[in-house]
DNA sequence: CATGAATGAGTTTTCATTCAT
DNA sequence: AATGAATGAAAACTCATTCAT
């Protein structure tokens, strides 16, 4: 089909144009096709059709699609702020404390597989467009000492005779809930097993937790990190 | 500058055609390029101005683009299984082999960051290039059963005492390694931290066998794994 | 010349942007090229320079070259049926009528060299394009429908003595008309003579009229067609 | 698939080339092609993989695609004029030797559609190609020769009263023969009925037969050419 | 603020043909 | 004579972006 033959009525003249839902709109759809084909498969054209205006509005109020991606970025890691926010394990046992932050972890990633999507996308571009967004450096500092404190208390009580640091923590509790969706699909074909099974889907959420609260617990020499 | 700029003698007469030597040759600019770009980043124009022949020459013996990627990603594979195949940890005492197995990975890892980016994009793609390359399918399989080995050998002897799945082992160890080369650039954005920082090599390479090491020999339920 | 080399006006600032008349613009010239060259033998890029626009138009609007060749089929034939449209033969005596009628098919033709090399290299492509096109299917029933008025009033009147089906004498007329134009240059190589040639015109459209009022006024069978 | 991917056993070296076989199996496979597809949207790449040989020995025996086109029309049409002296009609009444070599027309045209699609398009390039070839010209002489010993029979006999020049007889069956076959896909979409129907054979056939002898029995003015 | 039309610069792909033995 | 590898030029098509009201 050409470009030209797409018709279609666009938004109600008559009603109340409303910035702020237009542009919603734009990065939700935005997401969904960056998610879908990456930053470079993607096509304005297509986000274009797929929202309420028009195409030339995301050049209204995004500048460009690098503009928008790095919008769709910051919406994306925003949303993922909230949700870690209403975490509240200050007064559980450490092992227990650190088993529900992994399996928050673990549930947010998989219910956002677009997010997942999008950041490996946007570690293809070195995550440049991250540095140039601003307001998402030191975006996981909150998240790290959520982890310190638990650390810190199961440290004080005993129960982790392990010295670690707590950005690796959340590097191990990362790397195995992201690597589970993202590599879902090339896992897949090597070793005939899908990642996102829903019958394995209790399985491998015990099976982090252990792994975590084993490694806190075995005891180690003092950590030395540099 | 423009193609027409170029100049370069397209290739030697004195010198004796060889097909194998041309279709490699373009293989290692194309994994590069792709690498770099990405499949759909990647420019067919570059990859044969950086060949010896030129880019007419990618479509005599690959068809088209994407028969270009999926030889690529069958080459890149290939090269992975001919590493693994070096490994000879038969000998070992069970944790050191799977500490030495984590560590060969880890490496592997680290010192082919082109192979991730061609996993990661191959991912975006849901390894749709995968399953049309064939030949491609069930290619883990060698990898788990080196690991299947080590575990039956380790419970045998009794220090593994956690009942474990040797994909799952083999999840665990990609994981990781692969985690924190893929995500590396926005891991550091957001964490201020350089997961392949050269200081902290050695620390995430005992810290990978540390946790397998803990998980296998902590004591547990005994596996149902459906 | 080169097309960098082409300096036009791409399109006049001042003047109001026409939908209807860029296609327009765009169908004629692809007519002209199209006929001239043949479908694959046309050049996107050549019928994009001779236009007000640009080759980008075409894709534009018509979304690819076979678009293109649609419309231009589509087109050319709705031209067709406006002029048989005009045709007025209600109140002829029934031979001349039918003279009449294949005097303007005649006429039609000749004048139309173009929809006869568009229309014979279009079954050359088997009409799969106008199968596609749809509104063209059964176009030609209007047409027929005169005929079946004009032998009607000639076998009641008696002057048509043979049973003859209107599709049929569509096709005579048809065969006549076009292959005097289609086969214009074969011909003229195999026999020495140019059957265009200005002085032969009455020769040939007197001819048809008397091949077709001696075959319908020929005294025959009833008809059974299948 | 890739053009280098093609393998083929070539011909055995212990056995005699024979150039003319060779020839002759580039003619028939060419001849098949360029009826399928037209000169333009014939390939050579293709032509050459249904060859028993290779590509390369088309640019052998006949230096280029346009060469291969000319040999292809010439070969056409000596396999047409080979038919048509194993007419013998010199002993039948007239109007039965006119209706058998329409026939024998009709039935040529009909067994040999690709003799017609390759008529069709070199009208397309104007006959450019056999203009080239020489040989070809006046070639359909011999043909012209019969129907004018046939319509001298006539008018002597008295049966044939009207005045018709033998080429123009030839034109009237040719373009009802060619037309039949060459728009026969065109004609279908239009007017919903196939001109080659098995069922419609005999109509047609008779049909042809009767428009003749209809126009050649009835009285005319003296005939005047130019 | 909003928008339909338009577009320059690429990008992949194709194709007849030639090279070099 | 025969052939496998190679190729320059051009072709169709795409894409993010801007024009002009």
């Amino acid at each position: 089909m050409s470009e030209a033959a797409v018709v279609k009525p666009l938004h109600d003249p008559g009603r109340r144009r409303d910035r702020e839902r237009t542009r919603e709109d734009i990065l939700e759809v935005a997401t969904s096709e960056f998610a879908d084909r990456g930053y470079s498969g993607a096509r304005v054209d297509e986000i274009g059709a797929r929202t309420r205006t028009t195409k030339r509005m995301i050049y209204y109020y995004f500048g460009s699609k690098e503009g928008l991606w790095i919008a769709v970025l910051e919406r994306a890691y925003n949303l993922v702020r909230v949700a870690e926010q209403e975490l509240h394990i200050e007064d559980l046992e450490p092992r227990e404390a650190i088993r529900r932050l992994a399996e928050l972890t673990f549930d947010h990633h998989e219910s956002h597989p677009d997010f997942i999507r999008i950041v490996s996308d946007e570690n293809m571009y070195r995550a440049e467009h991250m540095r140039k967004a601003g307001g998402l450096a030191s975006l996981g500092v909150p998240a790290v000492d959520v982890i310190s404190q638990i650390l810190e208390r199961g440290t004080r009580s005993g129960v982790f005779r392990r010295r670690v640091d707590a950005v690796d923590v959340h590097m191990m509790i990362s790397a195995f809930c992201f690597f589970r969706v993202s590599n879902r699909n090339t896992f897949g074909v090597l070793f005939d097993r899908d990642l996102l099974d829903s019958t394995l889907r209790g399985h491998y959420r015990t099976m982090l937790g252990d792994l975590l609260v084993d490694y806190l617990c075995a005891k180690s020499e003092p950590l030395n990190l540099y």
